[in-house]
DNA sequence: CGGCTCATGGAAACCGGTGTCAATCATTCA
DNA sequence: TGAATGATTGACACCGGTTTCCATGAGCCG
């Protein structure tokens, strides 16, 4: 193990806002004013106290802050969102922003159809007087938690793939251009027979997938029939499920786009049951771009979403009034999910 | 959007505790008592108390509670775990005891390698005074790190393959069984030429694991010749290279046993690209039981750990002596694996 | 029935910071 | 030079709980 830092002890005890006065010799209010960067302060003394501050490696206590102003220094990740590697993922953006801002991440995983759904998080929200919210979807579509966060008062920023809300409170992931982009690269293989499996109808990135995909096989003058489009849940049974429908069909499709990797595995699986070789007998992309999807065999072509991205410009946005960012020049552009070509998908 | 719940919005203001006294008839003091269980209380004050605290659905604040503790109410996730799987699901099984006993998740992901590994989490532990702290291996395995948490006398609860603490502080896995039933598995279906995989080094698993497979291999009466034995690095490049290897071999394996199932994905891509049909040319046999394990083609065997319920009892460990809880009552019995098998690994 | 212990409840200080508002200081204007 | 003006600073109450210490009433014994 090689060597490591750490503090000098500091004699056991935390140095208080008391210390660094005395030692300073100025009051406690304004070592209060010193920590947050009030103006009302003498370049000399503030220096002076800063100093004593760094003697003492004094740091505020949270706690008594966060009393005090009737707010914790905790952000909340409010999430139902299944999949771990989104879930990680974001919560790794957030620690990126939060990292030295001495606010903390809190988990809170939430269920939409749960009937204590909005007391839950009254609770949670309310008793941790929280410094914001995060929200991912599909919980960040639910307009009935945006109203008791509202009403609570509490700063959120809504990631969704549409804007619902006032620019400082989205991240918005123009999921429109990714669908569009595996649809052209289907097309550009040779495909024409392309069949769509959908998310759940409740999120709205299926919507706004589904859109994107069939606004561009448009484009290049292909055609969805009914038939290809199928409804499907986000799961690997369900895509499993609408490939053998697909596969089904008098006239099967020669590719199929599925608006997340999970079905997309389903959707091979079923491709194999049928005795189909992959890729050459069936092309099959994906949405989300899953680690997994460069592991499997045949590597997944999909749409990559930079999760950790978004969720640090959800973070940054919560630290904006705070750090006395213009809201106005927040407006980072949307996210764009770029498409990763694999494997999956050849010309027919 | 179905009918919801939700607190009567109690005139939008909090109440606090002297609300309370003044509802009840009591001193601040004693709602206090009550608040805090204390056995010092008539009956009949309490109820009453109760009924106050319940009428005005007073919550104590816990920034408050905690500065007059001089602890806070959050427990501390820290971890160096990649697999978000993993992460994920300890994370659901912390929340799940922690559910209704007003502590709250804050998640730490952390380096060991890191220089600033030490300071960051002292800064982390310190500054919020931590309730508690679970780890996960392999920072749950690094003993600078619960030197650290002892000298700021921070509880913590340890998850690792052997018992490094007390049992109070630890959840142990016994990953030596998992290992052995998967060697059994193996033998049991006639393979004789078994290879090994391991993961870092570094990580208490992979010797525990490792040596599991080997015991029961012998049990069985088969050996493992040193060219069978790879030292891999739980990745998906170190298990297709250590594939590779194994399979350029004059006598190669006709199964492999790898210590993750990324590296199981590893040595399944190796297997494809030097043309071989799986599971017909190859066994194989992973270790965590990912989502994706049962997804993918063939469908691989793989040795399943309750990750979530490990964290659910991690966290009551941590929570034991708030409840009162004997801690001889909670030495839970070890954590038993188990093998789900699937279709990676069949008869030779 | 007085004295004493035990169980309870209350007043006030304290946890470690912040807000309010008035006092102090340095400059500038008349 | 005196007063006005604005920049700095500090005293004190307060955030919402807990703890310390003391007072009070009840029950018990001689």
């Amino acid at each position: 193990m090689s060597e490591r830092d750490s503090q000098p002890a500091k004699s056991g005890k935390r140095a208080t806002i008391n210390d660094v006065a005395r030692v300073a010799q100025v009051s406690k209010k304004t070592v209060s004013r010193v920590i947050n960067q009030s103006p009302f302060v003498r370049e000399e003394t503030r220096a002076r106290v800063q100093e004593a501050i760094d003697e003492l490696g004094f740091v505020p206590d949270p706690q008594a802050r966060g009393l005090a102003f009737r707010r914790s220094f905790l952000v909340g990740m409010i999430y139902d969102q299944p999949s771990p590697t989104y879930v990680v993922n974001m919560q790794q953006g957030i620690l990126d922003a939060l990292k030295g801002s001495g606010l903390e991440l809190v988990v809170h995983p939430c269920s939409r159809t749960s009937p204590t759904l909005l007391k839950d998080i009254r609770g949670f929200v309310e008793r941790q007087r929280l410094f914001g919210v995060i929200m991912p979807p599909s919980v960040s579509e639910d307009e009935t938690v945006i109203e008791l966060l509202r009403e609570l008062d509490t700063p959120y920023v809504r990631i969704a793939s549409i804007a619902l809300d006032q620019p400082q409170n989205m991240v918005v992931t123009n999921d429109w251009i990714g669908a569009a982009e595996a649809a052209r690269h289907l097309v550009d293989l040779g495909h024409r027979r392309i069949a769509l499996v959908r998310g759940l109808a409740s999120f709205r990135s299926s919507v706004v997938r589904g859109q994107g995909f069939i606004d561009a096989l448009k484009e290049r003058g292909v055609d969805l029939p009914p038939a290809y489009d199928i409804q499907g849940a986000y799961t690997f049974d369900s895509g499993r499920e609408a490939a053998h429908a697909l596969l089904s069909l008098p006239e099967p499709p020669t590719a199929i786009f599925t608006l997340n990797d999970d079905m997309a595995l389903g959707v091979m699986q079923a491709a194999r049951e049928r005795g189909l070789e992959l890729p050459r007998d069936l092309s099959v992309v994906g949405y989300d771009d899953l680690p997994m999807a460069a592991h499997i065999w045949p590597n997944l072509t999909s749409v990559r979403l930079p999760i950790r991205d978004m969720g640090r410009m959800a973070a940054e946005k919560l630290l904006a009034p705070m750090r006395g960012v213009d809201p106005a020049r927040l407006q980072q552009p949307e996210i764009r999910p770029s498409l990763v070509v694999r494997r999956s998908a050849i010309q027919v």
